[in-house]
RNA sequence: CGCGGAGUGGAGCAGUUUGGUAGCUCGUCGGGCUCAUAACCCGAAGGUCGUAGGUUCAAAUCCUGCCUCCGCAA
């Protein structure tokens, strides 16, 4: 089967070493987002897929768009039987989606038509949702509305953390991409079109959200920062600086919000319930516990955090 | 040269403006109290104050270079 693969991150580059090492699928070329400056000092960072397409010597291509005759021609050059896009960052235009025999598939991190966009998974946890998953669908042109062809759920736990959950449906997405691969090829498929009146959207992240307000439920505020680990990362504001939370456990006590409950551990109050502080990073500092922060600001029981 | 912050015993911080032989809260170790303890009491060890140089009778503190780390922005 000649496949070509669209992706961008980590959570690509999962499925497409599985790909790699299963062996059965011919790999024609690997399209990525052009590399991006990162980091402090801007350096070109290449995006993982491409890294992992190199070390494999498959063929790479990086256009910033795919709407250009040259590109199209290019890949109709290509005779893909399938297009697998995971996470791939652009919009495949209706000249590209008509290409392959298959169709153009992908893979979606949340149990359609919820969560359907560019956040699924951080959203579904922030949300506080206790289940999700990973469905592979035909792509059409709009945004995650193709038919869906295999779901595949699983339990978000208590105190798990976006990034972990990424962790998890990337496998289970690499698991259910090949599945879905070989349905095609026997033509032992069917497709379900999405439920559009249940649909809902994930918004990317922005750090504009990522400010914890006291005033919330003890359960919101966990939520948000599971939610947005490892990346925006939620953060209170102290003393006018922000002070970003990594991690927080749920703890059953009571007072107003944002006052220290306690100082080891270090627990604070919220609108309902409490949270302790597991893991916290003040400006200009590394990560630290919340008791080594509250010891280094001098806190003491009673203390309103704000 | 994008903006800014920080480097002080194992950890988190104070002290730097007004130079004068290092402090707080923890941790660790020893001892005590206790049925017991992450609680409490007593005691101890542990620091070339990032680094190189300069000013000075004297530098954690003032000046200069360098290194490392971090937040923002991208």
């Amino acid at each position: 089967m000649n496949i070509v693969f669209m992706g961008t991150p980590d959570f690509a580059a999962v499925s497409l070493e599985r790909l790699i090492s299963d062996g059965r699928f011919n790999i024609s070329a690997v399209y990525t987002q052009p590399d991006k400056p990162a980091g402090r000092k801007k350096i070109l960072t290449p995006p993982d897929v491409k890294v992992l397409a190199q070390k494999h010597g498959l063929n790479v291509h990086q256009p910033n768009t795919l709407k250009t005759e040259d590109v199209i021609n290019e890949l109709r050059a290509l005779k893909p039987d399938v297009i697998a896009v995971i996470a791939y960052g652009k919009i495949l235009p209706k000249a590209v989606l008509d290409i392959p025999k298959y169709g153009c598939i992908n893979i979606h991190g949340s149990l359609l038509p919820k969560y359907r966009g560019a956040a699924p998974i951080q959203r579904a946890v922030i949300d506080g949702e206790k289940v999700t998953g990973v469905t592979s669908m035909l792509l059409d042109e709009g945004v995650d509305t193709g038919d869906m062809l295999f779901k595949e759920e699983t339990q978000i736990m208590p105190n798990e953390t976006a990034g972990e959950l990424f962790d998890r449906l990337a496998l289970m997405g690499a698991d259910l991409l090949i599945k879905t691969l070989e349905a095609l090829q026997t033509g032992e498929i069917e497709r379900t079109p999405q439920e559009h009146s249940n649909a809902s959207y994930a918004a990317m992240l922005s750090k504009d959200e990522i400010i914890i307000d006291w005033n919330m439920p003890a359960q919101a505020v966990h939520d948000k920062v599971r939610g947005m680990n490892p990346w925006p990362v939620a953060a209170a504001l102290y003393g006018g600086k922000k002070i970003k939370i990594y991690k927080t456990l749920l703890v059953d006590k009571k007072g107003k919000p944002g006052e220290v409950l306690s100082v080891k551990p270090a627990v604070v109050a919220c609108g309902s319930g409490a949270v302790q502080l597991i893991e916290v990073q003040p400006e200009s500092k590394n990560k630290m516990s919340g008791e080594d922060f509250f010891r280094g600001q001098r806190m003491t029981v009673g203390d309103i955090l704000k």
